[in-house]
DNA sequence: ATAGATGCAAAGAGTTTGCATAGGT
DNA sequence: ACCTATGCAAACTCTTTGCATCTAT
């Protein structure tokens, strides 16, 4: 069975209290400051075994290298401002997409970013 | 100013007649066929100087690398193939997307990709 | 003739894996 | 005691770059 080690336990934390998605980088030096010595490639394992679990969901921006951010929350998509570059979280969704694929295909899920100015960017014409 | 070369030429060829994003691999094949000693650096190459002057777009789904197609075509989404792994282009849209996305943000393009199993591996039980 | 384009190989960046050891159960 | 998880380093994959050569203009 999966065992509790302070490097799994940092890592979760670290996911779990994230406000945003994290990159692999952000991940291991989050939680080399709860547990000192702690090398990437145990980023790496736990990441994959906490995909695999489904507990983690992969976020990848075009041009950007992939990140992680906890399951735990419900269906959501993101939102990428083009002004400043942080990604938000969108909790509706236009649901019922099974009807756009091609005729034969068969949809099991589906990801949907918005592209655009957030409120903050939106009210501020030049930064 | 930009040459014409027997390389390029392929390459934006194989891009241009393709139903579907392809791989930076997918596009070397390809191009192979024509110019035989093609590597893969050149494409790399002109790969991106085809996105700077946007007659590429990037195609960057969750967990895969980077795919390419030519820009121009009209919007529309991706559908990328749980079984064989493929993506192909989805030109139905949900559109009106605006109303999703938390008040105060101004929506500028959005992205769509289902997941799920084209025509033939829906219809191939057991591959 | 000249400057951009190519092919090769080496270099980078990000990620994965083999192996000996530490540590949870 | 057993066996998973870790740390390190090497291996791998994908992409970029340096350099000598080729070639379109």
């Amino acid at each position: 069975m999966e065992r509790s080690t302070r490097q799994r336990d940092a890592i979760k934390a670290v996911i779990d209290s994230a406000q945003r998605p994290l990159s692999p980088q952000e991940i291991l030096e989050g939680a080399q400051t709860q547990v000192a010595g702690l090398g990437m490639a145990t980023v790496y394992r736990n990441l994959k075994s906490l995909l695999e679990s489904n507990r983690l969901t992969v976020v990848t921006l075009p041009g950007e290298n992939p990140r992680y951010e906890s399951t735990g929350h419900s269906h959501h998509h993101h939102f990428h401002c083009t002004g400043c570059d942080k990604v938000f979280d969108v909790h509706h969704c236009p649901g019922d997409l099974l009807d756009i694929a091609p005729s034969g295909f068969t949809v099991e899920r589906h990801e949907l970013t918005l592209y655009g100015k957030c409120d903050v960017c939106s009210a501020t014409p030049n930064p």
